[in-house]
DNA sequence: GCTTCAATACCCTGTTCTGGGTAGTTTGTC
DNA sequence: GACAAACTACCCAGAACAGGGTATTGAAGC
């Protein structure tokens, strides 16, 4: 270890010369808190993870030049999946902060924020929280109950929910009539019902709108 | 409409009277909020759904004797899915707040709470926000991003990679093979060997493992 | 310099799918 | 009892796919 175990390690992406001291000073001034190292480019960040032990957490700066911060992320995911990422922002509504949350980001911080806030940010995640604002909660909700349950309505009848189904399942047709006990013909007939109601033209097609809409 | 337009109806479904009182008279107090209809128990508001027209919202009580809020919220998703679901929980950190989020509620209301808290957790939901706090942000977080990136790795090839990602927008291989600038059978042989990392048989089961595994 | 791997390209054969039909039988609803 | 919708089954032709090969080229690593 670089630090004792005591130190909660954060590390701090920002091409923003002033922003980037400014955190750095932020974080060192807590007692259980340093910033071992910062990086201007994504890039450094990777090339030091793939050295260094990671940090606990990492500020990125969700707008970089080169290697965007979204990017690197996914590259932090893979090569350090402890480490949460907190992702810096000019814009609290932007659709990158959401992107960023898809991701894997654990929240974001406002630019310009006060000490205090970027602290507390800071500790809510060490605390297990997500630091995020009520709006931002909203579309993530949205999105996830988006997986949770069907929305889209193509008036598929029982039959054809039930082949979709097998569908998915990766059966072709001859196993979907011995599976159903139906002759292959009825089962051909169906999946051409289901194409002109999902106005697809392939099983392929198919299997993406079933799985991306929910319908099975 | 039973209100005029400016007003933002709320219904309540609580089995502790004081507290059903309580809420209605928060919500009455407010200029341009309005509770026209209240319930002790579940079965009485999926009734006046199907006759009644929905309100913005419902506060709902988590748990409720005979129809649980979390079962009751699955029929107001079906009856009037424009309907926001606020649960009333006692503690914060229950597993049965997370599963009402699960479920399609936009967020929760500890009872017990000030009037303020009260009427701001309403306002954020029609301000378009999800009231909850970090910790349970973070639990929909984490649970989320295990739908958008299990992060298996099949060890695909960029070629692969990028037939699999063309496959899953349903080209055909003579498509791809023109997109790309291959011949078919080069394609067909990439198709070959994604076929063999990915353990599969067929378009299909290709596209299904690429989607829920999120190789895309 | 040798090896390994990715990417490219081809052959062949049998299977499966797609899309255009038609048509009889159930089933549910008014 | 009438009618519509759903389910069933079939024909056909052309396209696409699956799976078994082989082979060349160029770049990366040892």
């Amino acid at each position: 270890m670089d630090q004792p175990e005591k130190f909660k390690d954060i590390w701090v992406v920002e091409d923003n010369h002033e922003l980037r001291h400014t955190l750095e000073e932020v974080i060192d001034s807590e007692p259980d808190l340093i910033c071992s190292m910062s990086f201007r480019r994504c890039e450094d960040l990777i090339t030091a993870l793939q050295k260094e032990s990671p940090p606990q957490i990492i500020l990125m700066d969700i707008g970089l030049p080169g290697m965007s911060g979204i990017e690197g992320l996914h590259h932090i995911r893979s090569l350090s999946p402890a480490t949460q990422v907190i992702m810096l922002t000019i814009y609290e509504d932007d659709d990158k902060v959401f992107e960023s949350l898809c991701a894997g980001a654990i929240g974001y911080l406002v630019k310009g924020q006060t000490t205090l806030k970027i602290v507390e940010s800071i500790r809510v995640v060490l605390d297990g929280g997500a630091p995020m604002n009520a709006r931002i909660a909203r579309k993530v909700l949205t999105m996830f109950s988006r997986f949770v349950s069907p929305q889209a309505d193509y008036a598929l009848t029982r039959r054809e929910q039930e082949i979709l189904e097998l569908l998915v399942q990766g059966y072709s047709q001859k196993q979907m009539a011995a599976q159903l006990n139906l002759s292959p013909l009825t089962v051909a007939t169906h999946m051409k019902n289901i194409y002109a109601k999902l106005h697809v033209h392939s099983r392929t097609e198919a299997v993406v709108k079933a799985l991306r809409e929910r319908l099975i």
